[in-house]
DNA sequence: AGTCAATTTTGGAATCATTCCAGACGTTTA
DNA sequence: TAAACGTCTGGAATGATTCCAAAATTGACT
C-alpha cells in the first residue's frame, strides 16, 4: 500500500482518537476506503466497499462514520441536490474540483497556494467569520468529449 | 419598481422568447420574483410569492419554470443536499457567494473579473470543456457572530 | 470467564426535496 | 364552436438522508 494512503489513514485515525472516538473494525475500513480512493466516492461506494469485509455494515453506519469524519475535520463534503454527495477523505482541506457533468467524475485540481491566508483575508474583507469554501469547474471531461465526437460521426 | 429590475425581468422574458417559450402570467410573476429578491430564494419562497397572485399555482409550475430558466441560462442554481436548493435570477452568470452556516443568508459577492476568460483559460488547461463553476464562501455572518457573542455574555 | 454499563450497530420507518405523470384547464387558430 | 396544443394541477413515486428503538459488541472490573 501507498505509505501516503497510510500516513494519511494514521491522520484520520489519530484525529478520530483525539476526539475520544474509538476506532472500530468498520469505522477502520472506511477510512482505509477513503484514504485509498481518489474518485469521490458516495456513500453507497463507500457502504459497498465496506460490506466487502463486514457485509452486515448499515448505510446508517456509513452515514454516521461521515458525521464523526466532517466533525474531525477529516473529510470534505461535496453536497449535490439531484444525486448523492460525494466525499473527499484525501484532501480534508477546501480545494477545487473538475466536475464531469456527463459521467459525474470528480477530479482533484492543484490547492491553490495558501488557502487558509486566503480565507483570512477574505474574512477581514466581509466580516463574515469564513471556515471553508466550494470551488468547482462543472464541463465535459475529454473522455466524454471523445464519446460525443465519435456519436456524431 | 427599480429601473434594474425591470431591465432583467425584460432580458428574462425576451431569453425565454428566443427559445420559443411563451411568458404565462404565473411565469411572468415568477420572474417578478426572481429579479426582485436578492436574497437567493428557495423554490418554497418562490412559491410563497407567485401564490399571492395566483393561488392556485403548484409547486410543479414553480420547478417547471426554474427548469425553462436553467435551460435558457437565466438562473444560477445553488445545490444543498441538506436543504433546498436557492436560486440566483438577478445574476445568471457564474459568481461567488457568501454563505452563512447560522442563519442560511445568501450574499452575492462581487464578481471576479473577465469570469469567462477565466473558464476559457482552464479549459484549455485541464483538457475539459468547462462551462461554469461554483465558488462559495461559508462562515458565519456578521450578525450570527454577535448573537452568539451576546449569548455568551 | 462473567457481569454491568456504555457505546456501536442494525434495520426499518420517517422526512423532505425533487421528479414524474395523467388528467384538467386555457388559449389559439381555423 | 371545435380541434390542437401547450400549460397547470394534485398526487404519487423516487431517492438521499435522518431518526430511532432494539440488538449486538466492547471494555472495565470482578
Amino acid at each position: 500500500m501507498d505509505s501516503l494512503v497510510r500516513a494519511r489513514i494514521d491522520e484520520m485515525r489519530n484525529a478520530l482518537l483525539n476526539q475520544g472516538i474509538s476506532i472500530t473494525r468498520r469505522r477502520d475500513k472506511m477510512l482505509q476506503a477513503l484514504a485509498s480512493n481518489d474518485r469521490h466516492p458516495s456513500v453507497n461506494e463507500l457502504h459497498a466497499e465496506v460490506r466487502r469485509w463486514y457485509p452486515s455494515t448499515s448505510l446508517a453506519t456509513i452515514y454516521n462514520t461521515i458525521e464523526l469524519l466532517k466533525d474531525a475535520d477529516q473529510i470534505l463534503e461535496l453536497e449535490f441536490s439531484g444525486s448523492a454527495n460525494r466525499y473527499d477523505g484525501r484532501r480534508p482541506q477546501s480545494h477545487p474540483h473538475l466536475i464531469c457533468l456527463s459521467c459525474e467524475s470528480i477530479e482533484d485540481m492543484d490547492v491553490e497556494s495558501s488557502h487558509s491566508d486566503h480565507l483570512d483575508r477574505l474574512s477581514e474583507d466581509t466580516g463574515y467569520r469564513l471556515v471553508r469554501q466550494r470551488t468547482d469547474y462543472y464541463g465535459f471531461c475529454p473522455d466524454c468529449q471523445e464519446q460525443t465526437a465519435a456519436a456524431s460521426d
